[in-house]
RNA sequence: GGGAGCAUAGCUCAGCUGGUUCAGAGCACCUGCCUUACAAGCAGGGGGUCACAGGUUCGAACCCUGUUGCUCCCA
């Protein structure tokens, strides 16, 4: 058969996936088989496959796979989500540029062109995911608008409004003035500016002349003061307490207030509160019971309740009341000052917080079992060290705003009558229903009724996906929701543990009364070689499917595992996928060895190969049994490379060299089918990691039944390892690696036989044939005098010498014996300082003195060897 | 401003409850080899004050304190 020398996966790597998917290999239905279940952290419709997908995903695919191996029902379910922010700014861009604004449609028309680009772009990226391998069952395909997703979203909604859990509330949002709509924090840029603090006297009620001083940059907002607040601590103060001022202007009597929050340093020590127009004033009205005024308009210019300037622009204002408060002697001084100030990424007008109704899920209930069954390692975290910030975030959880406004998204069943009152139902008629009952009014039609305008966070629907894409939330207790859930592994980024981790475990509680998962990998951020994370506006991400092209879906697959432990960013580098194609040619070319043996059915198999035969068995099971554990730790990148050494390292550099035969020489029956039985084991343990050239390796090995499969086989199970033949064979690897470096330094050919004289015990001489035949010595002797005339090293305490004849080199054998002696002795005396150390001996463990007691002796006797040596050298 | 994490070879990282599995792996680098499975390879080799400064201990990469530098999260 003919076998070409390099590895090209595209052509197989595509057969392969079409095989596996006619054999309906990645489908899964409940059956008696313990479960093993992934559900995918569902990308979003926008996007297109980039790095980040990649590492995510082929670790998911390792996971399954692996599961599947060994035994397993592995459902490993697939889909995207609608991404209501990205997505609508998407259609809004793309009607844009085709001249429409989304302000001259309507909701219905919006949405329908929404849908249209959903179902072009909307599949993009699973269909990539089947490139690299991905193993998902894709009838089990779902998005987060589907009817059936939609619908858990609106009962859920429902549900906990119906529980008390979800309220209307007002919070500050980032407003652009000019372009009348609100930011999220990521649309806003924050520059330093120069401005001027001014300092502002407010008369204390009551009094004649006594007065308060705050400092403020902002004093127009003067207006929607509601307190002045001072340290409780804070001396200077303190006769002020209970007191109210009046504000400049407009005379309005407001309280003096006392809080921890105020910095005594800054400005006065005294501090006024807008509680309608500053994030941070605004808490402190939460807290002290304030009202908040309101005092400007959406576009930026001050309403009514200003009482003042109004309908004029804040900026105006703000130099008028200046030259008012300074004519009514209220400004005491104006310092120049630099600070932070917002503006708006796409108009670049200063942010104005504002406070806006929004949709609120309370959190303190829902997170209490959440926090526990992270700490308590229910739902464990890999790598742990995430626990801490879990922990953090969890214990100053703050109430969910749940409310966008938006159109794609799951709409908010809420239905406003005109008398103000709010109904909560599914569907419009439904809430006519309700509403008349509500009201007494049989008159109510559903034209009385106003729905919502706004729709959910995206994240409202995608803190369900482990429940609803198995639809329990409509149907609890469907077979399907009972097998799968909870499902056993969750693969994703730190940067969501909180937006979709959390909430995942909190509606898992809330809904099943049980965890989502029960560990949850933590993968790192892919990023490039100067440290930038990978984005599509940088441009300095490769495009994954470029790199499938050039490396086989295996090597990148490789390449993106083999540094990246869990929790850690991954400096991608393309270099990492040209190891990982070299290594898919490594195998590709063992195969070419292998099959290109002759077999002779009458050879007896030579001592050698029987005992390389022995020794691989048990190095295959030593490392499996590495493997396994890494595995069990979710340490993949270490699986891998323990992998990537056991089939490079011992099955290709040494026991397939040990049992080749020689050029052209046939094998015998025994080592041909021990090998093509060990080559087949270690492509199943390479399967997760390598799907493509594993199945096409396994294939080839020996004729396999049609319908038959790497990726539905019994992952070898480790076996326990004969750990003296082990250490034999570190034994003799080291003579082999003496003898060659022999050659190397005496310049004896590795064609040519030489003699190895062994004096002393050898542990490794069940193993002398393999030594003999990588050695390409002609005898083993074994002598009771050092020889002369020979080369000579050492192990442990077994000496080696190679015949040299007249080629012998007396000085530098005994120069470097003269080194090892001196290297003895030094390790000899720090052993020595350590037991001559009475505190050492009174103190350390029995174990550890005992330990040092054998060293010494060893170090003893190897120093009477090494003089001795060199005495026989003179 | 609050919190968390990290710092070990040129790069990416292992290093468990302090003690020969204690300074390690892969890649990169250097030197020989086109030895008929593989130059996408083979055989060798060099390379680290374990960030810095103290401390605890018989003993510290590992524990404690401080300093510096980097990263992330929240505000």
């Amino acid at each position: 058969m003919e076998i070409p020398a390099k590895y090209s996966p595209s052509g197989i790597e595509e057969k392969w996936y079409k095989y596996w998917l006619n054999n309906n290999y990645f489908r899964s239905v409940p059956d008696n088989r313990e479960p093993y279940t992934i559900v995918i952290p569902p990308p979003n419709v926008t996007g297109v496959l980039h790095m980040g997908h990649m590492l995510n995903n082929t670790i998911q695919d390792v996971l399954v796979r692996r599961a599947r191996m060994q035994g397993k029902n592995a459902c490993w379910l697939p889909g995207t989500d609608h991404a209501s922010i990205a997505t609508e700014a998407k259609v809004v861009a793309k009607l844009k540029e085709e001249g429409i604004e989304k302000s001259s449609l309507t909701r219905e028309e919006f949405l329908a062109h929404a849908w249209e680009w959903k179902e072009k772009h909307g599949g993009i990226i699973l269909e990539q995911l089947k490139k690299l391998g991905a193993s998902c069952d894709w009838e089990r395909t779902k998005f987060t608008m589907d009817e059936s997703m939609y619908d858990s979203v609106i009962e859920v909604f429902i549900d906990l409004y119906n529980k008390g859990l979800i309220y209307r509330g007002v919070r500050m949002v980032n407003w652009d003035p000019s372009a009348l709509t609100a930011l999220s924090d990521e649309e806003v840029v924050y520059k330093e500016v120069s401005s001027k603090l001014y300092y502002i006297r407010y008369k204390v009620e009551g009094t004649a002349d006594e007065w308060v001083t705050i400092a403020t940059t902002r004093p127009e907002t003067i207006l929607g003061d509601t307190a002045v607040c001072f340290h409780p601590e804070d001396q200077r103060f303190s006769h002020l307490s209970g007191k109210r001022v009046l504000v400049p202007l407009i005379h309005r009597s407001i309280p003096m207030i006392e809080d921890e929050y105020v910095d005594r340093e800054f400005g006065t020590g005294c501090l006024k509160i807008t509680p309608a127009h500053d994030i941070n004033d605004y808490n402190i009205g939460l807290k002290h019971n304030l009202e908040s005024i309101d005092i400007f308009n959406d576009n930026g210019t001050l309403n009514e309740k200003a009482l003042l300037y109004i309908g004029q622009d804040r900026f105006l204002v703000r130099e008028k009341i200046v030259d008012d408060l300074k004519n009514h002697g209220h400004i005491l001084k104006i310092d120049d000052y630099k600070n932070n100030v917002g503006f708006s990424e796409r108009t670049d007008a200063a942010i104005e917080p504002k406070l806006s109704v929004q949709w609120f899920l309370k959190m303190e209930e829902l997170a209490k079992p959440a926090l526990a069954s992270v700490m308590n390692d229910v739902v464990k975290f890999h790598p742990e060290k995430f626990k801490n910030t879990y922990r953090h975030w969890m214990e100053n959880v703050r109430d969910w705003c749940i409310s966008r406004q938006l159109w794609w998204g799951q709409r908010i069943p809420a239905y406003y009558l005109p008398t103000g009152e709010i109904i909560v139902a599914k569907s419009a008629e439904e809430a006519l229903v309700k509403a008349k009952v509500l009201t007494g009014n049989a008159a109510l039609l559903l034209k009385d009724l106003r729905q919502d305008e706004d729709v959910l966070d995206t994240w409202f629907s995608s803190w369900l996906w482990p429940i609803s894409v198995f639809d329990g939330i409509r149907n609890p207790g469907n077979p399907d929701i009972k097998y799968y859930y909870p499902t056993n592994d969750l693969v994703t980024a730190p940067e969501i543990l909180f937006f979709w981790v959390a909430r995942m475990i909190m509606a898992g509680y809330e809904y099943q009364q049980e965890i989502p998962f029960r560990n949850v990998y933590l993968t790192g951020i892919v990023r490039d070689k100067l440290g930038r994370k990978m984005s599509k506006s940088l441009g300095n991400s490769p495009d994954p499917l470029a790199l499938i092209e050039k490396y086989g879906a295996d090597g990148v697959r490789v390449g993106m595992l083999l540094t990246s432990p869990a929790g850690n960013d991954l400096p991608f580098d393309e270099s990492l996928c040209e190891q990982g194609r070299n290594f898919s040619n490594k195998i590709w070319n063992a195969l070419r060895l292998v099959k290109g043996w002759t077999v002779d059915e009458n050879l007896a198999q030579p001592a050698h190969a029987s005992a390389a035969a022995l020794w691989f068995e048990a190095r295959f099971n030593e490392s499996l049994a590495q493997i396994e554990d890494n595995f069990n730790k979710y340490r993949l990148s270490e699986a891998l490379m323990a992998s990537y050494k056991l089939v490079w390292d011992d099955f290709c550099s040494w026991y397939l060299e040990i049992v080749k035969p020689a050029f052209q020489q046939p094998v015998d029956k025994t080592t041909l089918e021990a090998t093509i039985g060990f080559f087949g084991r270690l492509m199943q343990m390479l399967h997760p990691f390598m799907p493509f050239i594993t199945e096409e390796i396994w294939q080839l090995l020996t004729e396999r039944k049609a319908g038959e499969s790497i990726m539905v086989s019994a992952m070898p199970v480790s076996a326990k390892a004969d750990s003296e033949l082990l250490m034999a064979f570190d034994h003799a690897s080291a003579a082999i690696i003496g003898i060659r470096n022999v050659r190397k330094e005496k310049n004896l050919p590795l064609k040519d036989k030489v003699e190895l004289k062994v004096r002393g015990e050898n542990p490794a001489s069940i193993l002398d044939e393999i030594v003999i035949k990588l050695g390409n010595l002609s005898e083993i002797k074994y002598v009771d005098e050092k020889p002369l005339a020979s080369a000579g090293f050492m192990i442990k305490s077994t000496e080696y010498y190679i015949p040299l004849g007249d080629a012998v080199d007396i000085e530098s054998e005994r120069e470097k014996l003269k080194k090892e002696l001196d290297y003895m002795l030094g390790f000899l005396e720090s052993v020595d300082k350590k037991l001559r150390n009475e505190r050492f001996v009174a103190n350390a463990k029995p174990e550890i003195v005992e330990n040092e007691q054998r060293k010494r002796s060893d170090a003893l006797s190897k120093i009477e060897l090494l003089r001795n040596a060199i005495k026989s050298l003179s």
